[in-house]
DNA sequence: ATGAAAGCGCTAACAA
DNA sequence: TTGTTAGCGCTTTCAT
């Protein structure tokens, strides 16, 4: 592996010359640059990425960090690595099982080992992660207001009472069950929030049977299993994503149900899973999240202005509400 | 930031016994061990990472390349996320657009920012590739067979056998359409061959309808409208992929065609999308795959022993087909 | 068991 | 416009 100095020798000019020639960065002549440029290429070198980081105390690297694996991950990941790519940053992937993980992962961002933190979950309150936003941009799809955290995400509390609407409009006061993420997440706060104003002022429906699940994985197929056992079945599920309900439908599918004539289901998030099971949903738009999340970061990066693409999520009618 | 020199001022001794105590490596006494931990945990002192890496020339960063996102992508990447953390490592995802992206990953995989390669799908030849395995270990789950690079494919020649034999016994000589891959995948070449053969010794059958899609974005829908203006339809699709079958059974159903009374289908590896439309598909294990070459990496980075698990994959029948 | 010292390859402040 | 020089923080060889 040749090096600067490699270089330097063959086009007999000093390190800072070749750095800056190869940077472009400060005085160069024409003329050693020329040569400069011309035995670099001879002697095939390329500038050590290592040492540059090392340098720099800068990777020019985007920590993105993941509870778990699920389907929307994929999307926000593939979405921001490409905005990133655009500008030459990596993407690294954290799925942290523990908060230590995490924890690990922050303090690695401490020491420059990522430029950003781009957090599709958190495992430490955000008031803890805040604490890092000193070493760099930290952002979210998660609710917070932290001002430290750049956070765009989409308030579900206006968009639930559009779904309670529309389940009105289309079916009455009917029997309304609700499959929610855990009850701490703000989100699920918002919703929770929209279905107590809609049942103060529809005392006639009934929204009693909700379930909270943690984790997407499996948690459609033990919502499905819990309703069976219910002795009045809730006429309509609303579910916090597309996934969760696809394997709510497939279960109650398995056990002899029909969607939606026995039972209807409304999705979240408009994902493959919700087009392919013909599923009525919510489009989130995903992929413009993660852009603003990842321009975001960009712009704080490259000091360069950043404007929010304002996203207006949109009713998915389909067939199974 | 404290610096190990700063560490050995405070516990009175020299950065080298600092280095040699915090990778307990060599000899320390155990009274300077004790000093030198004790003055660098109230210098909250953390090792540079940047420097050890530069130093050391290596990153403890595996690079997983992939193409295009698909589900499969996703699953693949939190289970080798998985091993790789379990032994210090890190996941670097790269989405390659172009031939070149994916070289200039390899050249920088030459400059040692990332110690081995996972590749996901490559657009480069294998041949090309192969040159970079000095550099350090590549994997890759898509059949080769360059002894450079390891390869923990799953034959698809006696795969297809066991599907076509399986439509066979159910439904006998029927009309099979095929939706595959691209045609140049030895995957693709090896399921002809399957279908050649089986054509062969059941010459009552039809096997005229092949259509080939690289992508697995929109191959679904695309198959599906191909197939409707066909004047004499399959009885039988097998479909590439269980996302593609998904797409491909959500299109037919919304022109008004049933699956499975109208037309079965089978689907490929067992993916969520399968289980929740209700699909027949093959389990091809890709958990266990991608832990294989996982684990492949890590043994080769770490010279320990290795052994692949062998992967059994098995028809998954349900509805569809 | 410990320390001194060299050096990984690069950038940037400063001097010329 | 160019060169000199001083590190960045760590590991490791060699001498003690």
């Amino acid at each position: 592996m040749a090096t600067i100095f490699d270089v330097a020798k063959k086009a007999g000019v000093s390190k800072s010359t070749v750095s800056r020639a190869i940077n472009s960065n400060g005085y160069v002549s024409k003329e050693s640059k020329k040569k400069i440029l011309k035995a670099a290429s001879e002697l095939n070198y390329s500038p050590s990425i290592l040492a540059r980081q090392f340098r720099k105390q800068s990777t020019k690297k985007i920590g993105f960090v993941v509870k778990t694996y699920y389907p929307a991950v994929g999307e926000l990941l593939s979405c921001s690595a490409d905005v990133f790519k655009r500008h030459g940053y990596n993407v690294t992937v954290y799925f942290t099982k523990s908060k230590d993980e995490e924890t690990f992962i922050l303090e690695s961002f401490k020491l420059h080992t990522l430029d950003a933190l781009f957090f599709v979950a958190n495992r430490n309150d955000w008031s803890y992660i805040a604490q890092y936003a000193q070493y760099g941009p930290i952002v979210t799809w998660r609710r917070t207001d932290h001002r430290e955290i750049y956070s765009s995400y989409i308030d579900h509390y206006p968009l639930y009472q559009n779904i309670l609407q529309y389940v009105y409009d289309k079916y009455g006061e009917v029997n309304i069950g609700h499959v929610l993420n855990s009850p701490e997440k703000n989100n699920t706060k918002a919703r929770l929030r929209a279905i107590d104003e809609f049942q103060q002022s529809h005392p006639q429906a009934n929204n009693s049977w909700k379930v909270f699940f943690p984790e997407q994985g499996h948690a459609g197929r033990d919502a499905a299993m819990d309703l069976l056992h219910l002795a009045d079945r809730p006429d309509v599920v609303i579910v916090y994503s597309d996934y969760v309900a696809a394997e709510f439908i497939a279960t109650l599918r398995d056990q002899g149900m029909e969607v939606p004539k026995d039972i209807k289901v409304f999705g979240f998030d408009n994902s493959d899973f919700g087009k392919f099971m013909n599923m009525s949903t919510v489009d989130t738009q995903l992929a413009m999240q993660s852009k603003n999340l990842s321009n975001r970061i960009i712009s704080t990066l490259e000091k360069t202005e950043f404007e929010a693409l304002t996203i207006e999520p949109q009713l998915v009618i389909r067939k199974s509400c």
